[in-house]
DNA sequence: ACTAAATCAGACATTGATGTCCAATGTCAA
DNA sequence: TTGACATTGGACATCAATGTCTGATTTAGT
């Protein structure tokens, strides 16, 4: 995470919340996350449940399932964004770089798949590009970094490479899931395939 | 499809249905498979509005939603296979081969996609990876025919070169759904990143 | 043309989920 | 310690979907 409860967001400006509030929400958010990784239409019910809270107190800090779906969105998109991050995309050779990224990052994304697909039914592909910017960010000088050095093939856009390289991600923790694959054995093919994919 | 009509699946010998029910099982199922396909939640009555019928007559063939479901994976699926089958994945070279498959599947997989997603959350594993059959048992002897010859990479399992070909194509499909490119820019960029991604 | 099969139109019961509300109780912060 | 904030537990209304049933009507096969 980077603020959620650090800074007030400059912009808004919100009211304090008690410290058993704050606590709730966050319990709410990564149980809601949880449950809806390993079920997509978990109820508010099984969510409150997860969360040991009462339903009434979800809806207190989330007055809609939607909204509570934005804010579980927006918190798994801040962890990848922020195992990104540490892994200094911006650091050394794009293709070291590259796999330092990948390896740190291709867990949670792989764990929150199944979360951003809820989004796909229910957001324009418009909105989901603008929600996923925290990540894409980082990715793209990487890409474009690669690109211009020569390493990364060039007659492809570098929005088509992250595609690319995201469902390759997908590919390798639902290989990982189903036991085909060890996990080391999983790492070291999705390195293989994402430089094959994306090497000119 | 292949059956469906013309053989009474030796095994089970049904009873001979009226020439109206046969086409409202058919209408039926394409109607379940375009609505599903827009939207996975489709409801039953979605469907039979959908197929000009009454929501009892879809109970008629399906007594349940999750029967309905099995009738239109089964029916996607075979769609898949024949396009698959028509594409001649055995004849000559296979590099060739592999292209000429993928062009012709990748847009019936691309459309199916979300309807295999329901599945996903649906079915095991193992019950998914049975009903796959129909299409993987077609693509496993043109890849490992190509990793014999060398010409695919043989330090992954067969396996993992259709998972990664099945990413693939639905990133394809996916970027030409959001108008990003053009279906010859799809078609060509879909190739050379498959190509690459498998070959050693 | 006759009969059996199938569809229609619509009512019905049931279930599960969302969201609202309240009174009682507990907890934080000043 | 006290008042404001928050949670609890439960009741409640609403809604949408599933699945059942029935009687009237249409349609297909022989």
């Amino acid at each position: 995470m980077s603020k959620t409860k650090t800074q007030p967001t400059k912009a808004s400006a919100r009211k304090p919340r008690r410290a058993d509030a704050e606590r709730n929400i966050a319990a709410i958010t990564t149980a809601a996350l949880e449950a809806l990784a390993s079920n997509p239409d978990a109820s508010m019910a099984e969510i409150a449940r997860r969360a040991g809270v009462v339903r009434a107190t979800v809806y207190m800090h989330f007055p809609t399932r939607e909204s509570l779906l934005d804010a579980v969105m927006e918190y798994a998109t801040s962890l990848v964004a922020d195992a990104t991050r540490g892994a200094e995309p911006e650091r050394g050779e794009p293709k070291e770089a590259l796999e330092r990224v990948l390896l740190a990052t291709w867990q949670p994304l792989g764990r929150f798949h199944s979360v951003l697909g809820i989004n796909i039914s229910r957001l324009s592909a418009k909105e989901l590009h603008r929600r996923h910017l925290p990540v894409t960010t980082q990715f793209i000088p990487l890409l474009e970094r690669g690109q211009a050095a020569g390493i990364f093939r060039s007659d492809v856009s570098a929005l088509w490479l992250i595609a690319v390289l995201r469902a390759i991600v997908h590919v390798a923790s639902t290989e990982l899931q189903a036991g085909r694959l060890s996990k080391a054995e999983v790492e070291s093919t999705m390195l293989t395939t994402a430089l094959a994919a994306i090497t000119p």
